[in-house]
DNA sequence: TCAGTGAGTTCCAAATAGTGAAACTCGATT
DNA sequence: AATCGAGTTTCACTATTTGGAACTCACTGA
């Protein structure tokens, strides 16, 4: 299911371009037109000459020069002498660690996946939105425990995705709009909704129901079913999904599997937003 | 051995703003000075609050705000809207995983530290420098498979940790000099060393045996072996730790693994060079 | 050996974006 | 009703960023 995430992120850089190509881009200043270079960086998947940015980015040629070189000085980019090229940077692993553990579903979620994992011996992924990506925070593997970060920050597209529609159908208007407006709707199957129209029409019924179904949309032979994670105030925290293959159930197997996954989803929510860090002592 | 981490973050910023407070901290314009507020609420270990941050901020209060705002829109930091508490954003999750992945030792040495791992049957720590700090970058531990984030992206002090000093002792004059002068030296336990003379008399010894310990320097009771990763060049790429507890068994017990830990590192060093590893992980 | 090329780096006047004191909003407290 | 403190906005001032252009340097091929 997470194979194909190359491709996911090359289609986030080709969305971002678009942004970009149009009327100025993301709109915080030098602060965000800098971090715009970080996920530039990134998105190449290997470390990446300075003609290689340059090539397609909005920037002219000093400046983004000075960009990459403030990012390598506060470490948020590596870079390599010998070869030339930069990475992005360690120090992000250790911002990570601290995002993980205090912004995402991850740590609290934790029990509960292992619960849900040993009973039903499936792959579940506990993913959020990132802008309008798909971001897996954690995962359970049937066959081998799970993989540091090899598995953690991976991204995916959320209009083809089990956790990124069910979050989606969940999502107030106004978000929703925007979200779907960013999704590039690249037909991996067969079956991958290929327009904003049929992703609707989708996020309705998922909506209903509570539950959607990834109907090989992103992969050949994988199915899956997921749930939204939602706040008591109805607020999108996250998703959860169990996922599997044609080979080895069908989505009505995979359906029966909601009750349970749902219980999780509400245990996972009922915990984080009983999670509150200690309250500061009221001063006054 | 990690439990201190926090510690060692607040350190981290008594560090920074000492630079900050004489001349222009870091030196980047907006962008570093963007980022110094991203260090500072990851510092916190906690969502902060607005207050919480300006508290200690050298910025006027309408400057940092701006800041804060603009890396929330950036995803940088995610906003609590019921609290009014900002914490690192998950966008950080999705770049350190690239990170991770391309700058960092971990995806080379993952199967010589599972060998070792099960060979040895104790706690193994991967750790890398950034700046002054020691990065872990991946653990194996003895009782259970390791954990996401919860281990990568950790940090500990140099001066006080097995792995720092196995690194710090090889490193090259200037840089070491350079991150020495960043130490602490707060005194954790009985057994910290406490000044620089001290250390630098121990980097000494490590240089000259090839390994050195933790002799309970960063926590009561916790002991551990420590060997640097260096390149073909002799250059610092990380270093490797096995850590026990003064119950289990004692320095001794540890040296006699020094061979099998030193031939991992090896293998490791070797791997990284053939992968065309980027020799510097922190800034230039 | 010497132009030619292209990556990477520096320069500087013009323009933009950042700065920060102060004023304002809003909700909670007295 | 008045006070307080957190959070937000404003705006004149100014420091920073901008980006075209020129420069360095290593490499290539005649």
């Amino acid at each position: 299911m997470l194979v194909n995430s190359a491709v996911g992120i090359l289609e986030g850089i080709a969305q971002c371009k678009r942004r970009i190509g149009m009327a100025g881009y993301s709109g915080d200043g030098t602060v965000g037109k800098a971090l715009s270079v970080l996920d530039q960086v990134a998105a190449f998947g290997r470390p990446v000459r300075f003609v290689e940015l340059i090539d397609d980015s909005p920037f002219p040629k000093a400046t983004l020069y000075r960009f990459v070189q403030s990012l390598t000085n506060q470490g948020m980019l590596s870079f390599d002498p010998e070869r030339g090229t930069y990475a992005p940077g360690v120090r992000l692993v250790r911002l990570a660690h601290a995002a993980w553990a205090q912004s995402s579903l991850a740590p609290v979620a934790r029990p509960f996946l292992d619960a849900l994992s040993e009973r039903l011996g499936e792959t579940i992924h506990l993913a959020q939105l990132d802008h309008a990506q798909v971001l897996y925070v954690d995962k359970r593997n049937a066959a081998r425990p799970l993989e540091m970060f090899s598995d953690a920050g991976k991204i995916g597209p959320a209009y083809c995705t089990g956790v990124g529609k069910a979050m989606l159908a969940f999502m107030d208007r106004a978000t929703l709009d925007e979200t779907v407006e960013q999704q590039s709707f690249h037909r991996f199957t067969d079956h991958t909704l290929s327009d904003a129209d049929a992703l609707r029409a989708e996020l309705t019924k998922i909506r209903d129901n509570g539950y959607g179904f990834d109907r090989e949309e992103h992969e050949p032979g994988i199915i899956c079913v997921a749930v939204p994670i939602l706040s008591e105030a109805g607020r999108v925290l996250g998703g959860l999904s169990v996922t599997s293959s044609t080979e080895r159930t069908n989505l009505a197997g995979l359906e029966r599997l909601v009750p349970e996954i749902q219980k999780t989803a509400k245990l996972i929510a009922r915990e984080a937003s009983a999670w509150r860090f200690p309250d500061r002592v009221a001063s006054s």
